[in-house]
RNA sequence: GGGGUUGUAGUAUAACUUGGUAGAAUCCAAGGUUCGGGACCUUGUGGUCUGAGUUCAAAUCUCAGCAACCCCA
């Protein structure tokens, strides 16, 4: 137990989960404040997560013919212009530069790139043969958050990726849309051990200037919703303003259509806060960048023994990305609680008692559980473990999930789910009018997402009780 | 957008009410003893968020700015 109150996290997170939130992000060294309001370090080992999430999603991208590239961090005032729906979705949280075009033009810091990135593609799509375009970007995006921020799930500068293809046809689009926003779920699911729920998001909640957007969203353990990635089809609207279009091969002029799509170092957010726990984080092995850790005991006549057997056990399982914390100064107690902080998955404790018995100490960073393995059956009992801990995460995470959705048939049953922090799933209109009355009246629950296998509908909606279209996920959300 | 709380070594704090030498802990550095759940001794480095004002004198009182956190919209 910490014997002094600075040492550990010092709340509980049933108990205050903002304060908890934070203390765990700082001390487990995933991220830092910054001078700017808003703004946040992300540190080594929060970028060494960001970094696995890339890889993976690089991976994805190559399989499905997505290239990477760059657009500019500035965007000219009158890009944003073009597309009416899409200017007036940003504006509230655009950041403009200081610095203007010799024609006296502002710029602004990319609150996303449909339109710079859309100007350069209609100078490159000229044909049919050029279709399907799809690039990704990797970079930062700002956007000038009035509200409160929190570190990786709201700040006013964030890193990201943002996909944009260019279809020759509607089907094709739909399809690709709703493929990316599979992958995310994947990613989220077997890598993040995140589960989602998956959907259309409503009229109200689309993205600025899309014909229509999907979700994935996943709900955190005090009770608030979080948008881990969406996928848009933008319909043909960027393309006419943009002026995109191609030549068929009817030798006839078309407008092609587009899909945008993306996720952030939000995910780390709900990480964190996902899987964490009284003593710290709790990371997937998946995304661990370290998946276990090395604790050599010993008094100074054993060192060497123990030193050397540890360094053997190290090598042995070296394709767990493994760590030998050999640190004089510092007791093996000492280091359990440092580890359990960053969450490493899996601990390994040999000392001389078990190199006696030919054996180590394995512990698991999810249940705390300790067991004797023999040193012929480490390799196979790491990877048994590891997959076991990424397994056990994500049924916890999802039992919560499945747990936390009740079914409601009137607004007082919603307004009551609202309140116990579930997710209500009702039936709903889609009225933008509607949706604000229930925003308003429950306190700020907001439709997530209208499940792609949306029930039949059979009840009226639960705000003006004309016919419902579809069942629609309530919740509160960051 | 509205309201509230807070800001003192790297961290978490004491002194603030009643203005008067910023003090213990921990971290960090060096040396020594330790090492199976946050060990200990000795020595050392390091601090009042920023800026104005009041005052002989400001960590303390006033104002503004900046930042963090919480609640409500």
């Amino acid at each position: 137990m910490a014997k002094e109150e600075n040492k550990g996290v010092t709340v509980k997170k049933s108990e205050d989960m903002p304060e908890w939130y934070s203390q765990v992000c700082l001390k487990a060294e995933l991220a830092d404040y910054s001078p700017v309001k808003g703004t946040m370090v992300i540190r080594p080992y929060g970028y060494a997560i960001w970094q696995k999430i890339m890889d993976h999603f690089n991976k994805v991208m190559e399989s499905k013919g997505v290239k990477n590239a760059y657009f500019p961090l500035f965007i000219p005032e009158s890009f944003f212009k073009k597309e009416a729906e899409h200017a007036k979705g940003f504006a509230p949280e655009v950041a403009w530069v200081d610095a203007k075009s010799e024609e006296g033009e502002k710029y602004a810091l990319r609150p996303t790139s449909e339109t710079i990135m859309y100007y350069s593609y209609a100078k490159w799509i000229r044909s049919w043969r050029d279709l399907p375009l799809r690039i990704n970007q990797w970079c930062n995006i700002v956007r000038w958050e009035v509200s409160d921020c929190k570190l990786f799930i709201r700040s006013r500068e964030f890193l990201w990726q943002e996909g944009h293809c260019v279809y020759a046809s509607e089907g094709e689009c739909d399809n690709e849309t709703l493929m990316f926003l599979g992958e995310y779920k994947k990613l989220c699911q077997d890598l993040l051990a995140i589960p989602v729920l998956m959907g259309k998001k409503t009229d109200k909640e689309k993205f600025a200037g899309a014909k229509y957007t999907t979700t994935i969203e996943s709900f955190m353990p005090d009770g608030k919703a979080l948008q881990m990635g969406t996928s848009h089809n933008l319909g043909q609207g960027f393309a006419k303003v943009f002026g995109i279009s191609y030549l068929g091969e009817d030798e006839k002029k078309h407008i092609p259509w587009q899909s945008s799509w993306g996720f952030s170092t939000r995910l780390i957010g709900a990480l964190v806060m996902t899987h964490s726990d009284d003593k710290g984080l709790v990371l997937p092995p998946k995304i661990a960048p370290t998946k276990v850790v090395i604790i050599p005991i010993y008094k100074e006549k054993d060192k060497a023994d123990v030193l050397r057997k540890a360094n053997e056990v190290k090598d042995k399982l070296k394709k767990y990305s493994v760590e030998l914390d050999d640190r004089d100064g510092y007791t093996p107690g000492w280091k359990f609680n440092e580890h359990e902080m960053k969450g490493i998955p899996l601990r390994i404790e040999i000392g001389p008692k078990d190199i006696e018995n030919k054996q180590v100490i394995l512990v698991r960073r999810d249940n705390s559980k300790k067991e004797a393995v023999k040193l012929v059956d480490l390799d196979i009992k790491v990877s048994e473990t590891l997959l076991n801990i990424q397994q056990n995460l994500f049924k916890k995470a999802d039992d919560y999930l499945s747990r936390s959705i009740i079914k409601v048939e009137n607004f007082e049953q919603l307004d009551n789910t609202i309140k116990h922090k579930k997710i209500a799933f009702a039936s709903f209109c889609g009225r933008v009018e509607c949706e604000d009355h229930i925003k308003d009246k429950t306190g700020g629950a907001t439709s997530r997402c209208i499940p792609f296998k949306s029930p039949p509908v059979d009840g009226l909606c639960v705000n003006c009780n004309t016919p419902a279209k579809y069942r629609v996920y309530f919740a509160k959300a960051y």
